[in-house]
DNA sequence: CTGCACCCTCCCCCCATGGGAAGGTCAAGC
DNA sequence: GCTTGACCTTCCCATGGGGGGAGGGTGCAG
């Protein structure tokens, strides 16, 4: 399999294969005789995992440990749930800081008019220069 | 003012206020006979204004825009509230998606046993390859 | 044998920011 | 007057997770 079919197959695109191959995620893939990387049912199913994870929002670092207890038989799933956690923390971290902003301007907006006149109370905040 | 103290009053790095300059974000400040950047109480503000904005969320295109309106005397206010109410569509669009993931996360969290055995169903939901 | 679809590598772009090198400038202290 | 150290300058590189495209090779169908 071609490295147009395995990124259909795994909604992977073309690009990113290589740059997982590239960067290590991924075992480099076989050749052809001509040069062309070959993928194997393994390791369209190691892109399908990638895929998923990075669907959940883990970085291609935590991929990478991801990956490493997937292989290895004598896991412990403490290591994973840890994983998982972390990355629940990294995102609601993220939520967090960005729900603070949309209440902040979801205030703003609310007291702004949104007509014709000039006075905005969302210019006002932004030029009052809180830190 | 030199750019050092500029960066200490408001809060944005001498990096970024070169940065913001070089991409046009800032009107290029006086320099000294030595080239060195000056910066004016008008600057100041203005590098406050950015600073806020950007705590916000707000990409640096959109500053440029709420910069424009903010110098225009003549500006509508419905204008200001169009950019702030995209702002919110926007960070309530990445808050959504980053909230189903830690919703997907926190449930296979849930289904782990978090101990010494290798059985994951995490593991096992990233090897399921769904799309 | 020609055309087309695919593959390869390599380089540049995005966004907003930080790090650091190499060199110029200025004021204070001796 | 000379050194020291803190500042400033420009320039290049890196981040993360990709996308776009150039220039050239490969393989198959008509």
């Amino acid at each position: 399999m071609m490295i147009g079919q395995a990124a259909a197959a795994t909604g992977v695109s073309a690009k990113m294969i290589r740059y997982y191959e590239s960067i290590g995620l991924l075992p480099a893939a076989g050749r052809t005789e001509a040069g062309y990387r070959v993928y194997t049912p393994v390791d369209l199913h190691t892109l399908r995992f990638i895929r998923r994870a990075r669907d959940l929002g883990f970085s291609v670092e935590a991929i990478t440990e991801l990956l490493t207890l997937w292989r290895d038989r004598s896991r412990q799933s403490a290591d994973v749930k840890r994983l998982a956690e972390e990355q629940i923390a990294l995102l609601q971290a993220k939520i967090d800081a960005m729900q603070s902003m949309v209440g902040t301007l979801a205030h703003l907006a609310h007291c702004c008019h949104g007509d014709g006149r000039p006075e905005c109370p969302i210019l006002d905040d932004l030029a009052a220069g809180k830190l």
